[in-house]
DNA sequence: GACAAATGATACTAATATGGTATCATTCAT
DNA sequence: ATGAATGATACCATATTAGTATCATTTGTC
């Protein structure tokens, strides 16, 4: 059980890279900073600014730049970029009715992990990471 | 990202199950009860057996008993015995050194998440989801 | 304008974890 | 003895994640 897939955590660490430098930053550099495989992390960085992270110029001397700022992007945005919606909850027995009340309170009480989770990762961005 | 894998849910609904009855519960019942298919959750009841959560019974008449009682059992055990180790953490980049002290940060800050996680799963035994 | 260096788009493959099945051996109440 | 139960174990299926490959498009530089 990850809370954060690699796929996020690269982007992670590469956001953090690009939010230091005052520049647009190419893959070639970033791949000799991180140490990723190339293809994967051209794969991130472009999902990244199709999502309004980062923003790409393309051409030579092209390369990727922070959209916004790093205190106004947080942690929860990347996760739900490469992880989708982030629910630690979910019941199993679809199909059925549900045989006891054991599994509803067990929902519930995940529930409540779950939105204090969430509410510590809302609170974390870019900014807190450099 | 799930807190509870299939395996794990099906493992407290069955323990929960059994929990409430007072006698030697054969899969048979547990199948009709839960819906569960019945080889994988016989796999699944063989493991909570070995790993001393439940007491089996073999030969006619056999079938499965909570060994202990249900307010000393917590479901961050039974998460173990499918899931393995409980971590939200763990750093990608073994193989290199730590570019920047973000990814470190955020380690840090994960680990701080992850360590409510374990309280509000620690108190959260079978006796409270029945 | 040609060219090289960059990203965009997209399809494919590989590895891993999870979910689930199948089968035969062993035990034990009747 | 027999049949109904679990024990052990090997196998298969599916989904998710990780990673690769390839070609098209843009753009700065000569």
């Amino acid at each position: 059980m990850k809370l954060i897939t690699r796929n996020t955590d690269y982007a992670l660490r590469a956001i953090c890279y690009i939010a230091q430098q005052d520049k647009v930053v190419a893959v070639t550099e970033l791949v000799k900073v991180l140490g990723v495989p190339r293809p994967f992390l051209r794969k991130i960085l472009q999902r990244l600014s199709q999502k309004r992270i980062l923003e790409s110029y393309k051409g030579q001397a092209g390369g990727f730049r922070l959209k916004g700022q790093p205190q106004k992007i947080f942690i929860i945005e990347v996760m739900r970029v490469f992880q989708g919606e982030i629910a630690l909850n979910g019941c199993f027995l679809n199909k059925h009715v549900c045989p006891n009340k054991g599994k509803c309170i067990l929902r519930k009480k995940i529930k409540l992990i779950e939105d204090d989770v969430f509410t510590q990762l809302k609170r974390i961005n870019i900014a807190s990471l450099i």
